[in-house]
DNA sequence: GGCCAGGCGCGTA
DNA sequence: TACGCGCATGGC
């Protein structure tokens, strides 16, 4: 077997952030190694200071696929510069130095994400765990390594039956799976073309898909295509702007829907992630919730 | 043991 | 347009 290898050398890439964030379901560290699936390939990646090293179980004629999901060529300073200049991204952008947005496989990133209402982040990776090695085409690995598996194909997943979704553990979910895996595979709706669209009508076309909501919806347009304005809203970030930055109000969804699409500015969908972030590690140690709370003093009008 | 988790669909006002 | 509820399952 040829192993093949690859150093891209970024600034401000905090690997383990990245894949751990939420946003993709699939890596696994091993000691100082992240051990993934991208597409048919089998992906092993490790951080060092000023570049990120990769590993792949075939020859690799060339890498560009790899600086595409990670998103290397992105300059994330200019990014972070064009946030809003507040106490609550300030403290957000401080928290998650080197936070990226990857560019999934569309297929993957909404089937995972259909999988994910309600749901934990270490359980959503385990729905997806079980859907790929139930489902998934069995991918070359190196010597001594674990097994490995595609993500299935729409194809696959729509012939599955209500029942053997429902024993990957996801529940109500799987009707939802299963109706959008088969629109579809049946062409119904071409995911390979929604990036060619305005944002909302990308959206408007991934609403018609059982189980996808608005919040869903954005998760996909962001985390797959590349909607810089898409802003997923889930519960930590209704927690995020409510404390935040209507500390007293507390308004509902539908005002904080308005007030996210015009306040984070051109790359609001980065924002959105350093939020979420930002809040979901703050709450667990008091002493940065402490912070949270003091920080939720301010204001800003809607 | 109770609360909550990267929600959605549907009924109701 | 804006609630309220039920829906599986498991972490903490």
């Amino acid at each position: 077997m040829t192993l093949s290898r690859a150093a891209f050398y970024v600034k401000h890439y905090d690997l383990a952030l990245t894949l751990a964030s939420g946003q993709a379901f699939r890596w696994r560290r091993s000691g100082d190694a992240w051990t993934g699936v991208i597409g048919s390939r089998w992906v092993r990646l490790r951080q060092e200071p000023e570049a990120i090293r990769a590993e792949t179980a075939a020859a690799e004629a060339d890498w560009q696929w790899l600086r595409h999901y990670l998103q290397v060529e992105v300059d994330l300073e200019s990014i972070l510069t064009a946030f809003p200049d507040d106490p609550p991204m300030r403290d957000s952008v401080a928290a998650c130095r080197g936070l990226r947005l990857l560019r999934q496989e569309p297929w993957e990133c909404l089937a995972s994400f259909i999988c994910s209402s309600t749901k934990q982040i270490v359980q959503i990776e385990q729905i997806v765990g079980l859907l790929c090695r139930r489902f998934g085409q069995a991918l070359p690995v190196p010597p001594g390594m674990d097994e490995a598996c595609a993500f299935p194909t729409a194809e696959r997943l729509a012939a599955a039956s209500e029942a053997e979704l429902r024993a990957c553990k996801m529940g109500f979910r799987a009707p939802y799976l299963s109706g959008a895996a088969r629109k579809v595979a049946a062409g119904e709706v071409d995911l390979s073309r929604l990036g060619l669209w305005p944002l909302e009508e990308a959206r408007a076309v991934l609403l018609t898909l059982p189980g996808v909501g608005m919040k869903i919806a954005d998760c996909v347009l962001l985390f797959a295509y590349g909607f810089q304005q898409a802003f997923p809203v889930d519960v930590w970030i209704i927690k995020a702007l409510q404390q935040l930055y209507f500390p007293k109000r507390r308004p509902k969804l539908p005002r904080l829907r308005r007030f996210s699409q015009t306040h984070f500015g051109p790359y609001s969908g980065y924002a959105q992630q350093y939020l979420f972030h930002y809040m979901r590690t703050a709450r667990k140690g008091r002493s940065i919730q402490r912070n949270l709370l003091t920080v939720g003093q301010h204001s800003v009008e809607p």
